[in-house]
Formats: C-alpha cells, structure tokens, sequence
DNA sequence: TACCACGGTTCAGTGAATGAACTAAGGTGA
DNA sequence: TCACCTTAGTTCATTCACTGAACCGTGGTA
C-alpha cells in the first residue's frame, strides 16, 4: 500500500494488520522471508525493489517483530534478516492470498505447488494437507516447488535457488 | 498498497494478487463489501476514504469481476456493488490477515467475533469451526458479533448497523 | 421553483515510490 | 601499498498516487 500507511478510526484489525503489512512490496518481502531469503542484497536480487524501500521496509518489519535482524558473521559484519514467530505465522494470509491468485488471476496452471513435507500430499489455502487431513500446517512442514505454470526466466541467483524445490524458511544456499 | 500497482517480473501469483487487491483502500473495501455494505455512500461514510479513491476502485474491482455493480431502482437510477463468487473467496484472506492482526497487534481484546451460524461455534484463521470442525467455511455461514475489544464511538449509521451482530453478506438493513 | 440526496468528477497540493548516483566498511589480489 | 571488489546501505531529483475540498448532474420532494 503506501502513502499515509494509517487508516484512522478504523478499529479493526484487518486496518491495524494492513498499516504494518499492507504497504506496497511489504507482502512480497515477508513472502521471500518465509521462502529462505535473508539477505538484503538477495531480498534486493529477487524483488527488483528500489534500495530505499526495501531498507525502510526491513526496518519497520524489524521495529514491529515481524522479522529479527540477526549478525551471521563479524568480518566483515553482515545481518540477516529472519522471520520471528510472528512473522511465521503471516504464512497463512500469504498462502490464502497466493491461492486465490493461482485460482482466479492465472490463466496458465499452477505456479508453485505446496506440499506436506511428511506424508507429499498437496497444500490448500487453509494450510491443510489434502492427503493425511493435517491442519493449519507451520511452514516448517511445508515444501514448495515449482508448478507447470511458472515462465520464470529470472537468472539471479536467488530465482535459480528458488526453482528448486525446499523447505519453507531454509535458508537459501 | 499503492503507487505503481505493478510487480513485473514477479512470476508469483501472490504479486498477481497484489496487483489487484494490494492498493490502498482495497482490502477494507471488499471487507466492507464481505460485511454487507453495497452502496457508494455507505463505503464513504464508514471507511472515510476519498470519494475519488473510493470511486476508482470500485471500478477497478468491478472490471477485475470482484464485484458486480448492479441496479436496485429505477427511480432515481442507483447501483449497489455486490461480491461475485470471485469476490467471496477473498473471505479466506480477509480473515486470515484479521486474525494475525488480532492475536499480534491487539492490545484490548478481541474486536470482532466470527461465529458458524448452524453450530455457533467459534471460527479460526482458516475459517474453521472450532466446535463442529466444519473446515473452510463460506462466509454465508459465518455471524460477525462485536467482541469485547471492539472500541467503536463512530455514529455513522453503518458503523451502528455493524455493531449488531449479522451474518456476512447480509445487506445493511 | 427551490432544495435535497446520491453518486460521482475535477483539481491543486502533498508525500511516498522510483531509480540512479553516491557513501562507507571491510576484504582480496598483485 | 594500491586498486578494486562486495555488501549494505543513504541521498536526491523526479514521478505519480493519494488527499480533501469543491464542484457537477440526475432525479426526487416540499
């Protein structure tokens, strides 16, 4: 979203939950974190975001708990950026929202399938597993790969990483 | 979201997505739309939103077949815009991002409860029942009541209207 | 005839996004 | 030692969407 991020007098959660994540890129960051990208310069490959927002929207996700800003090495010092417990569970608003759009906006066929990590059975927009009936799964337990409809031809190297099928919040290689 | 509503080179369907119901004002729009409300002034009384802003997109939503505009008199001519089936299935990312909302961004407690109407039994983020385990439901199913975290002084008549508890999709009286 | 309700459109001003250039800390190779 | 590279930003002029107030048009109503 953007410019005045505060839907005043809205006393509603969904307004309160859009003026943190609503803003524009800010869904598209949360969902490369969850996919295993942790780096600015990775976030930065992959989203072809202006610098700018991209170290304004890292900030305010830091700032709100959506996402620990975390040392990896000391020399030189580099940061990663991780989604905290909160963040983890912006999963299910992120799927539900990428499901509808696989439904409804894509005229190809899917995009990037989801599924149990545990039993491989496919993944709905309400994180449960059409396979063993398990609900609401954490993205620790969900894999994605590619599906038939993904035209990707993005050659940076977090694109190629992700075209590979893993695990949700692994880090990237 | 906003500003350049476009996320080209983001093969993702959640960037599609985005694209369409990420611009500011969206989302509470279709919310407003899910909890009942159709007419044009009743959206700009409830969401303050700028007439123009309201205005564009609506149609936008109207194009993208989310809504349907449709005549309900003749005299004077007056339009109401309606959810399609298209326009339900976004419930699923609606509540999703207002339960986050709720369990993380909440300091009252909670302001709206979702009810399964055959059952009365509490509705998770998935729209799941807690008491009967009905999965996923459809909005027609589903109650809203104000919660006891709900701190609502607004007087405008649809603010008052939501504050009674009604099923989804039901017009304002 | 005057006025009102509803559903918009128009427009000047504001402020966020964009993208290119620049900065800074530190490592690497010759 | 010097030049250069990598990573992670900041700065800044430009563009463009949002804002809010004013205005417009259609069709009742008093």
């Amino acid at each position: 979203m953007a410019l005045g991020k505060n839907y005043d007098g809205q006393d509603c959660s969904l307004a309160r939950t859009l003026e943190l994540v609503g803003e524009r890129w800010t869904m598209l960051v949360i969902r490369d974190a969850l996919y295993g990208v942790r780096r600015y310069g990775d976030f930065l490959a992959h989203l072809d975001i202006p610098r700018a927002v991209l170290s304004q929207r890292l900030a305010t996700l830091v700032e709100a708990g959506v996402l620990e800003r975390r040392r990896y090495q000391d020399n030189p010092p580099r940061d990663e950026y991780v989604p905290t417990a909160m963040g983890r569970e912006l999963w299910l608003p992120v799927l539900a929202l990428g499901q509808w759009g696989e439904r409804h906006l894509s005229r190809r066929g899917t995009r990037r399938v989801f599924s149990h990590v545990e039993c491989g059975g496919r993944i709905d927009a309400t994180a449960s597993c059409a396979a063993c009936g398990a609900a609401h799964l954490p993205p620790e337990q969900v894999e994605v790969r590619p599906g038939p409809g993904l035209e990707d031809d993005r050659s940076d190297p977090v694109s190629v990483a992700l075209r590979e099928p893993h695990r949700l919040l692994d880090p990237l290689p």
